[in-house]
DNA sequence: AGAAGACTAGACCGATTGGTCTAGTCCTGC
DNA sequence: GCAGGACTAGACCAATCGGTCTAGTCTTCT
């Protein structure tokens, strides 16, 4: 969820980065694109030449990328997992790591940057694919395990409701707890 | 979720009902003042009068009003139920319902209200101790059906937790299958 | 070298933002 | 009736908002 820095990252991307960490942080609505331009050092007119619908541009691409991001973490948890529980243990431990990094702040990275942005079909239709993406991503490792893939596609999807509901109370009581019991709270009786 | 409509509200509830509202469905951020003060027809000095640090006064409010009205759909859903998984199923079947009278577009009304808002310490607290007295409301039922205080607690934040998952999942899938299908997806596994 | 396009820079703009404040009207108690 | 407080009403304000636009500089290709 940070940006590689093993290469200087283009106008573009450093828009991204910026408007990935406010929007997460503050919300679509409480992101000033001042404050974006600040972050990113960048001047307006590189906004608007990158993104030319400005803002709602800005919220798809840190959508897509926040996507892209979950779907590496997501792969590096279930890398070597003998199952989907081990996988799926790993994936919310790396998530607790990142919410203990974050200062406890930030809203649930895929929720908050997936589910909150411009009144706009076509952001809300980058979210829902970006979001699509995230499930599939996930269980693909559920087949890899021999899941059917209807099975596999809903323990994506409970992971993924069980994660933005645990998140959601990690961060108003300020400690990752509910994200490292979410296994518990979901296997401890899925498990089959 | 709907104010009772037997007494003429007050001013003041006409400001918490439409900021209410509203926050659920543009967020507290994407929520301008004139908009809520259209829609109780209460003009400025009003708000301040009745809310004098303004518009995160109001959040406070809307957050107390909303974790009071879950309440009174909790303990509705649990009344005469024979034990939790039938409570709990009535609850996410009423909340299926709103979310369709809704018609699909409005945040979480217990996580939008309580989990966004002012970045401020006060607004945290009371929203806190909003969301711990949903929680506390919920698990006395647990407990009622003779589940431990633990256990009770434990199936209190569960709920919530899987509820904001999917109600959610509901929004962005324009349907409320997931709000509908949770309990299985909790007790499927969970019920012992 | 020159042309064209990519990209940067920041001034400008009308609209909206949430809060402040003055001037009332209404209500209650003496 | 009068005084004081509760409450309504809306004008005013500085700041911020996101988008537009002009004027450059940089890069690439011929």
């Amino acid at each position: 969820m940070f940006p590689a820095m093993s290469e200087e990252p283009t106008t573009k991307d450093r828009l991204i980065f910026a408007a990935t960490r406010l929007f997460r942080q503050r919300g679509y609505d409480g992101t000033g694109l001042a404050e974006v331009l600040a972050e990113a050092g960048v001047p307006k007119g590189s906004l608007y030449h990158h993104f030319p619908d400005g803002k709602a541009d800005l919220a798809c691409a840190a959508a897509d990328w926040t996507a892209s991001e979950i779907i590496r973490v997501i792969d590096d948890a279930f890398a070597g997992a003998p199952d989907w529980r081990h996988g799926a243990t790993t994936y919310c431990h790396k998530m607790a790591k990142l919410f203990d990094i974050l200062n406890s702040a930030d809203a649930c990275p895929i929720f908050g940057l997936l589910f909150e942005g411009p009144d706009q079909n076509k952001f809300r239709a980058h979210a829902e694919a970006a979001f699509n993406r995230i499930i599939a991503g996930a269980a693909r490792h559920g087949e890899a395990f021999g899941m059917s893939v209807e099975a596999a596609h809903e323990a994506a999807e409970t992971l993924m409701i069980g994660f933005q509901g645990s998140w959601t109370l990690a961060r108003m009581r300020r400690n990752a707890t509910t994200l490292r019991s979410l296994p518990n709270r979901l296997y401890g009786a899925i498990a089959r």
